[in-house]
RNA sequence: GCCCAGGUAGCUCAGUCGGUAGAGCAGCGGACUGAAAAUCCGCGUGUCGGUGGUUCGAUUCCGCCCCUGGGCA
């Protein structure tokens, strides 16, 4: 049967309403859910990361929701190990991968592959960090002058996280990341047939949803929530997860619950305008959707797999 | 009622010894290759409370009015 793509994707802000959409699609068409968010990997938030609850996870299967601790690492070269293993467990099941979140970079890593840098050392990591910590943005940019001089081009000092990786990458492999980067990885999904879409409702709804959805999350116990994973002192890559900072302040009375809400439900709408502006100019081929109803997402996305493949009358199917 | 202080960008404020005004935050646009819910770059969006007067010219000086906060009663 060729009604359905090798793949779908369904990119989208934080709060559009996304995770719905994919969930009804996947139970009409049979498919399983394949997460592509950098913050709904994490095992111990749910809250605060609005990961789906059990029972959604029940009426579909769903991949890389939860599996990694905030006390770990996490990476797009991870994301990317992760994302290939999920697809090879998809085609056992016989079932069409739904690629669902809010991340850019990973449906980079997706559908256009990433460079194949060797992993840094831990070590070394961490010895580029204090060194940067040491002598300051300026002087760390002027080594990195010395030793990646298009990089240092390339991202200004104040770029700290691009700089960071620049010099680490020096440090740990001996060769520029620019050199690297001439060669790259071959996407995960080179070669299918994809379907892919991105959920775009009008700003001021999804900012007025944000803002909803932020007041629910506290009501749920996200401040506890919050409190917990501190504990756990996560990994730099879990410690950026939206309200934790501000939570965890309200938490401990260094600042008012109004207050941490606002500045949380505030970070969120500027991470959704990042987003939009990512799709909007990396992502400009897709299928564009304003629906904020999720059965017409799932009726636009069927109306669009139809048309694009050529001979099943019915585009859900049994598709095996 | 009287006395002080203040009314300038969406918010908090600076400023103009008279030549139509800027900072931070918010907002908007953009970049983005292993921390990406990160990191960075760019953009000022305004009847300067209202109304008269002085002046070539008033947001600025003067009068009156309105509003806000504090004090005295």
């Amino acid at each position: 049967m060729k009604s359905m793509p090798d793949a779908i994707l369904i990119a989208g802000p934080t709060a559009s309403g996304k995770s719905a959409a994919a969930l009804a699609l996947a139970e009409q068409a049979g498919g399983i859910i394949v997460n592509a968010d950098s913050m709904q990997v994490y095992a111990e938030p749910r809250i605060l990361t609005a990961r789906p609850s059990d029972e959604d996870m029940a009426r579909v299967p769903h991949l890389l929701y939860g599996h990694a601790s905030v006390r770990d690492a996490y990476s797009a070269g991870r994301y990317q190990a992760d994302a290939a293993q999920a697809l090879t467990r998809a085609r056992e099941m016989k079932r069409v991968p739904i690629f669902t979140g809010g991340t850019g970079l990973y449906f980079g890593v997706l559908t256009e592959g990433l460079t194949l840098v060797p992993p840094i050392p831990p070590e070394i990591r961490a010895g580029v960090e204090a060194r940067w910590k040491e002598i300051g943005a300026e002087a760390f940019h002027a080594e990195l002058a010395e030793r990646d001089p298009i990089s240092a081009l390339r991202y200004p000092p104040s770029d700290t996280q691009r700089t960071l990786r620049a010099y680490e990458v020096f440090e740990g492999t001996g060769v520029a990341l620019p050199e690297w980067q001439k060669s790259m990885g071959k996407p995960l999904l080179a070669g299918m047939k994809l379907a892919r879409f991105v959920i775009a409702p009008p700003r001021d709804e999804l900012y007025a949803g944000i803002d909803a959805r932020f007041d629910r999350m506290v009501e749920q116990g996200a401040m506890e929530e919050a409190d917990r994973i501190a504990a756990l002192s996560p990994a730099p890559s879990a410690a950026k997860i939206l309200g934790l900072r501000e939570l965890v302040a309200a938490h401990r009375g260094e600042m008012s619950l109004q207050a941490a809400k606002e500045a949380a439900r505030t970070a969120s709408r500027q991470y959704a305008k990042r987003q939009i502006t990512w799709f909007r100019n990396r992502m400009a081929d897709w299928t564009w959707m304003e629906a904020t109803d999720k059965m017409e997402v799932i009726t636009a996305i069927g109306k669009t797999i139809s048309f694009t493949s050529t001979i099943s009358p019915s585009p859900w199917g049994s598709g095996r």
